[in-house]
DNA sequence: AAATTATAGTTACGTCTGTAACTATATCAA
DNA sequence: TTGATATAGTTACAGACGTAACTATAATTT
């Protein structure tokens, strides 16, 4: 006996689905103010939440591939939101610190994200949108 | 009093980050094996799951742009994986259907995807698995 | 110390994607 | 009926991405 595959349990369907979905609204909104890509965006919010990393450490935060970070961090590099200094007992990795302009643009953009994130949670209701942080966290962990 | 932004709450964050995560092992499966991208494998998921239908259909339903259901509409096509019959009364639309081939794929797929989902509930708990899928279903009909 | 292996990060190349413009057909309005 | 608008789907172009190969440096092994 064969089981039938249903895809509305697959979650690597409905989880890409749902994600995509839910990335548009905020998307627009770096995309239109600042002409930002999504790994940009990513590396930016990393930067500002964690503070001064390594490019590996953004990697190992947003999940994004190394050459995606690696670019995204040149062209944020190139719009003066960053510095990179270098180690000088490790010559192989870079300090990565936002500067002043990076900062307020982050402020910018976190402003219109909780705004953002309050009408999903308004949305969906309190009680389940935190459940599903969680779920996707507990996720994430495997 | 400003609030603090919280990548940890940040629905499309956490979101994104989640769904590439999960997608990687299954995404492994349909290249290793047959070559294919992520869009050509949810647009040869959708013809398995619903049957023929329309490209407009297959974009409602996976959530994918028109232009990416266009194009591996075309390229699995080009496998002899599916074929298209042109409505005689709305000569603007085709009826997508599997060939045997393309069923046989398919099947080949499911098989795998359900090995893999039940890897994933197994980690996350049923408990918890089952109420991820509904959230996201829920969030999907915002 | 020299050779080997591992790590950080960049780059080249081909593929995939997004946007906008386009063709073709159908529907609606005057 | 004609003209205007809407819909289905494709394509051109530029930009983003993934893979693998690469440079540079550090750590480990012999």
């Amino acid at each position: 006996m064969t089981e039938k595959f249903d895809l509305h349990g697959f979650l690597p369907f409905v989880l890409h689905h749902t994600s995509e979905k839910v990335s548009f609204g905020f998307r627009d909104i770096y995309r239109d103010r600042y002409r930002m890509t999504r790994s940009e965006w990513r590396v930016l919010a990393t930067l500002g939440q964690y503070g001064p990393q390594t490019a590996t450490d953004i990697g190992t935060r947003t999940g994004l591939h190394k050459t995606k970070v690696s670019r995204a961090v040149t062209s944020i590099e190139a719009r003066r939101w960053l510095k990179r200094q270098q180690d000088e007992t490790d010559r192989r990795i870079a300090l990565i610190t936002l500067t002043k302009q990076g900062e307020s643009a982050f402020a910018s953009l976190t402003e219109a994200g909780i705004i953002y994130n309050k009408k999903v949670r308004a949305h969906l209701g309190e009680r389940d949108f935190d459940a599903l942080i969680d779920l996707l966290a507990k996720l994430e962990n495997m």
